[in-house]
RNA sequence: GUCCCCGUCGUCUAGGCCGGCCUAGGACACCGCCCUUUCACGGCGAUAACACGGGUUCAAAUCCCGUCGGGGACGCCA
């Protein structure tokens, strides 16, 4: 069958540009994850610009604590640009802009910040006297060195002309419809030379023939701005067409405001997440469940199920809260997710990730210990940092000071614990240490000392791990071993002499 | 203020485009029970929602209008 529409055949390109004003944001990181499932799912290419246009704002930090929290995420990229490298290119094109007389020089001076340039009447369109200075006194005044913002001169209705309608449509909101009269003549270039957003990143999205734009609906009203932009500069691109779009709901604060980094403070910076113990594969599935659903019921997924099930049919347009507080800075969902795929992963691999953990909470972790230890808590944690407070006992010399109340059996007194613990110092002497016959051997000395297994194993449990609430008992003798056991029934031993 | 978007359990969502299968399904959290040497895992169960008001229709969570609520855009920020 011969290929009628060519582009329609090429793979999808798609791009993910932060601009590096701080540390990668959670409402960033599900902006690029849903490009980059795009780009896998459908076999393209997925572009990484660091939007640095902005030199005001932008630091060299920001964008180490981007590519930090990028490089935590594992998903890869194919491209990578720095839009600020692309200066020249930009400028170029404002000017092709402007000698098409697509835009005007703007001498008013730039508004101060505080100052709210849309008055309560309603949305400001441009400014008075400068969309139809000629272009002789443009010209003189420009020559004679006086600033101007390059504004582009959105086509407007005159008299009984209506204006054009804008009109695109969105891969998750639909048909989208705007007349030209209401969009206001954005700036293409700043007095200052520099290139606004808008000009830049459309620019930049032509120029690399990005042929799906998909972003955070705050830009869902940008867009009538970017198609005009586009059409512009379309017709300096061979083969350009203009890039379909798809807006994804916004992540809100559990307030429904817009998660920010100054208000909301670190639980919305990625890398918060991986220090607090986080995978970054159940993150990943974390965020996808936000604003996008495999509509069958299934909310545990791995990256390459997610790959395989993801499309833009699937995202949702209401916007999604994501529920943290001071006390719990995680939401719920997160972190069971993060203790399923905890469990999911195979021991060793589990294992590695928690040695460094370990060690960096300054136990003695040589590789075969952690190997040893991981099945004990795999289950008992939802974050991989939990791994320390769960474990602990079974890597310190000496227990923490605990409560020798604690050694007391349910329905038992200080002598049925004292017993106890004097049968189990003896079983343990000589018993062989594999769970199989530590089971038989100590249920066989509860029962001769009349107890239920559960009044036995309690002050052992305690006397060995110094808790009451531990993995299971015999895996955990085992892991600490003879020497160790003895040693701490012992010191329990001394401990219950204050019981009376 | 103007324009745009959105509104199903506390939260994430399915269902909505193609009205009846929805006495609205799943998940997390919470509560209860079971399993069990503690904790955890696991199993079972319970509580819990179509923002409101009109209309269309034999029939509306689903379609239409309005109200209210939330959000976004309106910068020489991105």
């Amino acid at each position: 069958m011969p290929d009628e529409n060519p582009s329609a055949r090429t793979s999808p390109r798609v791009r993910f540009a932060p601009s590096p004003t701080g540390f990668l944001h959670v409402g960033s990181a599900r902006t690029f994850i849903f490009n980059w499932l795009y780009a896998r799912h459908n076999h393209g290419t997925m572009v990484l610009r660091i939007d640095d246009t902005d030199v005001e704002r932008n630091t060299e930090a920001s964008v180490q604590s981007i590519f930090d929290g990028l490089r935590w995420l594992g998903l890869n990229w194919d491209e990578e640009y720095r839009q600020s490298e692309r200066l020249a290119l930009h400028r170029k094109a404002a000017e092709a802009i402007f000698a098409r007389g697509l835009a005007y020089r703007d001498f008013t001076p730039a508004h101060a910040d505080d100052e709210h340039p849309s008055g309560v009447q309603g949305a400001w369109l441009f400014n008075p006297g400068m969309r139809e200075m000629s272009r002789e006194e443009s010209d003189r005044r420009a020559a004679a060195g006086e600033r101007f913002a390059l504004r582009y001169r959105v086509p407007r209705g005159s008299g009984a002309a209506a204006a054009r309608t804008l009109r695109f449509a969105d891969g998750v909101y639909g048909e989208q419809t705007k007349p030209a009269d209401e969009v206001e003549d954005f700036a293409l270039l700043r007095s200052d030379g520099m290139p606004t957003y808008h000009l830049a990143s459309c620019f930049d999205d032509a120029d690399l023939g990005i042929s799906h734009i998909i972003r955070g609906q705050d830009h869902l009203t940008n867009t009538f701005k970017h198609l005009l932009i586009f059409e512009a500069l379309g017709v300096a691109i061979p083969n350009f067409s203009m890039p379909q779009f798809a807006h994804l709901p916004l992540l809100v604060a559990p307030d429904g405001s817009k998660l920010s980094k100054r208000k909301h403070g670190p639980v919305v910076s990625v890398t918060t997440y991986r220090d607090a113990g986080f995978l970054p594969q159940a993150f990943i599935n974390f965020l996808c469940l936000l604003g996008w659903s495999p509509k069958n019921d299934r909310e545990y997924l791995t990256l390459e199920e997610l790959v395989g099930l993801f499309s833009l049919e699937g995202v949702n347009r209401a916007n999604a809260v994501i529920n943290f507080t001071e006390e719990v800075p995680f939401d719920d969902k997160a972190v069971w997710l993060n203790a399923e795929h905890i469990r999911a992963l195979p021991v060793e691999e589990l294992a590695q990730e928690l040695e460094p953990i370990f060690k960096q909470a300054g136990f003695n972790a040589p590789r075969e210990k952690v190997l040893a230890v991981t099945p004990l808590i795999r289950e008992r944690i939802k974050l991989l940092r939990e791994a320390v407070a769960a474990a602990d006992f079974l890597f310190v010399d000496e227990l923490a000071p605990y409560d020798p109340a604690e050694l007391i059996p349910q329905k038992g007194d200080a002598a049925m614990a004292r017993r106890v613990l004097e049968t189990a110092k003896e079983v343990l002497a000589v018993a062989s240490f594999d769970h199989d016959s530590l089971d038989k051997a100590l249920r066989a000395a509860a029962a001769q000392l009349g107890l239920k297994a559960g009044q036995a194993f309690q002050p052992i449990r305690v006397a060995v791990c110094g808790r009451k609430n531990a993995p299971p008992l015999f895996e955990t003798l085992v892991v600490l071993g003879r020497e160790a056991c003895l040693k701490r029934i012992g010191q329990a031993l001394e401990k219950s002499a204050s019981l009376g």
